[in-house]
RNA sequence: GGACGCGUGGUGUAGCCCGGUUAACACGUCUCCCUGUCACGGAGAAGAUCGAGGGUUCGAAUCCCUUCGCGUCCGCCA
């Protein structure tokens, strides 16, 4: 018999069905039980009564205990009046079982599946397969994908090509530290996970691909925070011959169709989104990424704003200056004779997308000429060997009829965490790592056998033991 | 790297400020009873050296010091 989901009993009042999943609740009125079984679908619940049952779901129904795995087959009935249960979609219908075979048992789950709002993260993390079979894991796992299948259909139809770029690529000592990946061909060299797919990106826009997008890993090893992950996921785009307004338009237009796809209760509070200059918005809320909702603790308002006119450059610990977005941010084009003059009053084409109080989008129109480019990192202290050990391949291909492009980038993990109402992107990922950045699923990071980093060409120096105070 | 907060049965908490006999409550677990429950109900039981170490004291979950773990924020995040 082919296996019914738990959503479609209600459609197959009166039929024989083979049920598949998980005890939720067990209520045993000793020669009556009630199981409430679980699938992905919903939960419905099934009558157990002896003189209905076989000789197997006889023996089940006494050792049946939450979580276990079964497969039930029985008749859907609809129940009698006074047993609907209107807070449930199925409570209108029940199975009477014939027979229940155990799959597999299950020991008693380390903290309670139903609500886990309460519960230890750390302990949700450590088991994290059974926090996924809890409401809010689901719900929230559904919502990203509903998101992801949005933003894929909706560039898909306006003529964006989904393209991958590398994981293992090449560092650049700017910017956030970078995940080294020991190479065994190349001893002493060492790749890097990218911290963005930025450079990728623009050569595509150099090779012709004029749209593209990505659902984009990056990865950062720089300290974590509710709203940042060693790795997490951009919605990553660029764009051929745009300027500004096109890439702000396209997002608007974006974010505006996907609150309506896959919310039923948000609100944007002003189209179009309001525009503050990074001047203004540092004047009037001392933030660049202002939360902008009347009520702050209404969970329903989404309070858009783009931040525009970011200063190009900032000054950096060590004296110099540094970019405040990446150093392919082009300046404002009227500010393009500033950059020469008093490069710390240049303000770049640079754009940031906020949503109550968190950047979720981040771009600019890009440089796409290769003086303008060296001149930039000129300007970023980098000596002329620098720029060509680092960048050469950048300026070169800029020399091959580059076009004009921009584009930016999402915080898919934190679009998802605010459409979800939860506190931190770890409750959007399905496998998220700790704020010292350990998997405590999996155990990760690990030490590693001496074989294996001799085969990287790896000697580990040994941490000092700390002195004992005597 | 820094600041602050939290560690009490399997889970979540109370007790700590103001030290005093068997550390309390809820959920869960186990046993028994129950044919209409849906967070089922009823009766009973087990389960905690109060994160760890040290100190003060006649006496420490409670006060002090150290340490470990976890969280939030600052630094950091081109």
């Amino acid at each position: 018999m082919q296996r019914t989901m738990i959503r479609d009993t209600v459609a197959q009042i009166g039929e024989e069905v083979l049920l598949q999943g998980w005890v939720h609740v067990r209520r045993d009125m000793g020669k009556l039980a009630f199981l409430d079984l679980r699938d992905r679908s919903g939960i419905a619940q099934v009558v157990l009564v002896p003189a209905e049952l076989s000789e197997r779901g006889k023996a089940a129904m006494k050792e049946l205990r939450p979580e276990f795995c079964v497969t039930v087959t029985g008749v859907i009935q609809k129940r009698g009046e006074m047993q609907v249960n209107p807070n449930v979609p199925t409570g209108g219908i029940e199975i009477l079982a014939k027979d229940v075979e155990i799959l597999n048992a299950a020991k008693t789950p380390p903290f309670e599946l139903e609500d886990t709002s309460g519960i230890s993260e750390e302990l949700r993390l450590k088991y994290r397969y059974l926090d996924l079979r809890s409401s809010r894991m689901l719900r929230n796992l559904e919502l990203r994908d509903k998101v992801i299948t949005f933003f894929r259909s909706y560039l898909h139809a306006r003529g964006f090509l989904e393209v991958e770029t590398p994981n293992l690529t090449k560092g650049t000592p700017e910017g956030s530290r970078e995940y080294l990946v020991p190479s065994r061909l190349h001893p002493g060299r060492f790749y890097v996970l990218p911290q963005s797919p930025q450079q990728f990106k623009q050569l595509l826009m150099v090779g012709g691909i004029e749209r593209y997008f990505q659902i984009a890993r990056c990865f950062r090893d720089e300290d974590q925070r509710g709203d940042r992950q060693p790795e997490f996921t951009q919605l990553d785009i660029e764009l051929s011959f745009v300027d500004r307004e096109d890439v702000l338009s396209l997002i608007e237009g974006m974010m505006i169709e996907l609150v309506k796809a896959v919310t039923l209760n948000k609100r944007i509070s002003q189209v179009p989104f309001p525009r503050l200059s990074y001047a203004e918005t540092m004047e009037k809320y001392g933030s660049d990424k202002p939360d902008l909702r009347k009520d702050k603790n209404d969970p329903d308002e989404l309070a858009f704003a783009w931040i525009v006119d970011f200063p190009m450059f900032e000054k950096s610990d060590a004296g110099g200056i540094q970019a405040v977005h990446h150093p392919f941010t082009s300046p404002l084009p009227e500010d393009r004779d500033v950059l020469d003059r008093d490069p710390l009053k240049t303000r770049a084409n640079a754009y940031d997308l906020v949503l109550n109080g968190y950047e979720i989008f981040g771009g600019s129109i890009r440089i796409h000429q290769r003086e303008l480019q060296n001149r930039v990192f000129e300007l970023l202290g980098l000596d002329a060997d620098t720029i060509e050990e680092r960048f050469g391949h950048m300026l070169e291909a800029f020399e091959y009829g580059a076009p004009p492009h921009g584009g930016i980038a999402s915080g898919l993990d934190r679009i998802v965490m605010i459409l979800a109402n939860e506190p931190n992107i770890r409750e959007v990922i399905p496998f998220p790592k700790t704020g010292d950045a350990r998997d405590l699923l999996m155990g990760a990071p690990s030490e590693i056998e001496e074989t294996r980093l001799k085969e990287a060409h790896i000697q580990i120096r040994k941490p000092q033991i700390a002195n004992r105070k005597t």
